[in-house]
DNA sequence: TCTAAACTTGACCATTTTAGTCAGGTATGT
DNA sequence: ACATACCTGACTAAAATGGTCAAGTTTAGA
């Protein structure tokens, strides 16, 4: 299982985006700036954010990204599928019809990760970018 | 984050232990055949997990790991403390009295993963090893 | 029309973590 | 005494992480 700093610099980036893009596209340059990641980097990120649909962008001079969608229609569940960060916890090789490790049955924990899966992904599901906004909206004066 | 497969091997052992354990200790080497995992890296495991007063340890012939505990009293988040499977997940740098990355506020995600952190530390805190034997029953005939 | 700003793509890479292996012990029941 | 089993620490191949670098293409605006 992995929650790594891709992930979490996605979701800097587009509440950042979230914020500025009203009334301009944002610009990578101006992401990075203000949130302190890597222009190279998020290159990469909104690369993949915007296959998946999730930020729009425009080039040229003043070009930038707007997001694709409202912000509470924005789930982090998204945002981490998208930059393929990927809550997934069972590596057990899942051989043909049987079990894990080759073995004929699951393994004993194979239902727990199941159940973790769940849990966090419901955790992701529930929470959108605009709880994020209203979140940290003190702290935006 | 990190949810690798030390942490899930770790699991798996004591269930096993949990099993087995009733009649006589349990040598790592049972739990590697049974369990698929190599004996080495057990024996890694185990040591962290007796230092944490998980499992006690018997030497010889005829010796093994016994569980320190009642198997209800082992919960989850025990196991993986032992084995330094650190379910974090903030990796801002937290410079002296500042925010993330060095500027003066906190980052935007930062209070999510706070979140996320207590959401996944509860679930393992519900959870004892007793449950997984209960769980997987069905599977012990 | 020129040019700079900004997006686009893909290759590359240093460092760290993971998931072990290996080699040599020490303790103890039979 | 000796086989079994625990114990310890060094080492390492492979993968993941967190980027950098190079070489574009596109387009707004002067």
């Amino acid at each position: 299982m992995k929650l790594t700093s891709k992930g979490r610099y996605a979701v800097m980036a587009l509440v950042d985006l979230a914020r500025f893009d009203a009334i301009n596209p944002v610009s990578l340059r101006d992401i990075s700036l203000r949130q302190g990641i890597s222009l190279d980097y998020l290159e990469q990120i909104f690369s993949k954010l915007k296959k998946n649909q999730i930020v729009k962008s425009t080039r040229g001079t003043q070009g930038g990204y707007v997001l694709s969608k409202k912000p509470n229609e924005i789930k982090l569940t998204n945002i981490f599928n998208a930059v393929d960060e990927k809550v997934k916890t069972v590596q057990c090789k899942k051989e043909s019809k049987k079990g894990c490790n080759g073995k004929a049955t699951k393994c004993v924990t194979h239902n727990l990760w199941d159940e973790l899966e769940t849990h966090i992904n419901s955790f992701f599901e529930k929470k959108s970018l605009e709880d994020l906004l209203k979140n940290n909206s003190e702290r935006f004066n």
